[in-house]
DNA sequence: ACAAATAAAACATCTGATGTTTAGATTAGA
DNA sequence: TCTAATCTAAACATCAGATGTTTTATTTGT
């Protein structure tokens, strides 16, 4: 399942697993899933416990963790009920991780993809204008690890760590908060990029040195530019594949 | 404290309160706030029980609380740290509220402004293609609300309503999650400018008409340029009060 | 038909026992 | 003396069960 890759592009090694987290990680897969739909009460603690096999603490913990992620509403004495999808953090990385696990949906996606067209462009001139020689070391590493890339997988790990290097050097926390939405574009992206039979390689690579490079000579607005080229150029070969993937690509 | 006006904006009924949750936004509130610097170990289970005098379990649903959000690691057997701040969900809406308590910080000021000059003028395009006429409605009465407004506090209530009305008319789950932002960089703004002799309506009202009457239209690319000129007044109005406040404004 | 009392369901909190992991101190052997 | 195995204390993880509180629905009395 890609939801591994992404938590390894994130890499969460930081946290004790433990039950709590997996039956919150269970629960919460199943909910972005849709199989409990929005609105629903989940099953109360009692039942839970029994078909996770685990006591009340640990049900208790996943079930609050999943209330922090705004996914589910709990009310005393009346039940645990899924939230609306609107109030749900999508912007959560774990909350991103399980939209992993189903079939990417093309809705979902061109709004993922919308953010990326706003954000990413912005985030390479910051970068060309504020991003330190380690930084810079860090996007260039990740360039050469696309170039040298002997499978899909790896190009797409380089890839996404290109991507998340330019944010980086942005130097702006909140920006850097907003990976989790590119890597999981990127990811889904790939699952339908994957068949598609003219080399990815050869036409993003360029696009990325381009990007490099302005960086690189700190010249923002190049930066920028090269950016918004790459994102219509990806965003281009997606739609070819996905026609009801009609976003409203804006200016340049 | 301004964090209550920020819970008040997100109208958080939905969650029961409990002892964890006030356990945890304590905890919270300082790590934000810095009293517990990065990287240190806070109490154990234990101390955390007779300082607040509540349970264990009552501890530990917070503190994995505050672990969900990216505050806290746990590692099991040696004892629980404050992470990197570069670890923490800052998109986080309680994350976001708890920096409401503590002095406006100008660099991460102005990192919020950063974001917003790149995310609203992209919503209110998005607004003038997508939105509904409820949706439009809305921004409509947050922009009556903001001329009614017979107080400070009522208008930067109304303020916050009419941008999170744009962005909801934006149909981007991924951008209303970005609400918080903007809550946060309006509010602290606001404790700045507060002593502004210059009068914030007479400047900013007319610049809210103009986004408002492109988004009626379906306008977008006006759209997008009023909703520009308001962010560049409102940074330009700031940093005249806040000289530490250089951000690299951009094209417009 | 209405309102008050009651009962049942479900979450909230507390307590204390037991298991597991980690880091560090201790000790035995070469 | 240095190394490596062992032991121990600290801290988190899990479990079990008792008790309290809130909400919803039902029952009951007029």
């Amino acid at each position: 399942m890609d939801e591994l890759l992404y938590y390894d592009l994130k890499n969460v090694s930081g946290l004790t697993p433990g039950l709590a987290t997996q039956v919150c990680r269970e629960i919460g897969r199943r909910i972005v899933a849709g199989l409990f739909p929005e609105g629903q009460f989940i099953d109360d603690e009692t039942k839970l416990c029994e078909r996770f096999n685990v006591s009340k603490s640990v049900v208790r913990e996943a079930v609050k963790i999943l209330v922090a992620k705004g996914l589910l509403e709990v009310r005393r004495g009346n039940g645990t009920r899924v939230r609306q999808r609107a109030s749900w953090n999508l912007l959560d990385d774990d909350v991103l991780a399980w939209h992993q696990g189903v079939e990417p949906n093309p809705d979902f996606l061109r709004k993922l993809i919308d953010v990326r067209l706003m954000v990413e462009p912005n985030a390479a001139f910051w970068a060309a204008g504020a991003a330190t020689e380690e930084q810079i070391k860090e996007i260039r590493k990740a360039h050469n690890d696309m170039e040298q890339a002997d499978s899909i997988q790896e190009y797409v790990v380089a890839d996404a760590k290109f991507h998340r290097a330019v944010l980086r050097g942005a130097n702006n926390e909140l920006l850097t908060a907003m990976e989790g939405v590119i890597f999981s574009a990127l990811l889904s992206s790939i699952k339908i990029t994957n068949n598609d039979p003219t080399d990815n390689r050869e036409r993003s690579l360029p696009l990325h040195f381009e990007i490099l490079k302005a960086i690189e000579i700190h010249d923002r607005e190049s930066a920028e530019f090269a950016m918004s080229k790459h994102m219509a150029d990806t965003y281009e070969r997606l739609s070819k594949l996905l026609p009801e993937l009609k976003s409203e690509i804006k200016k340049m």
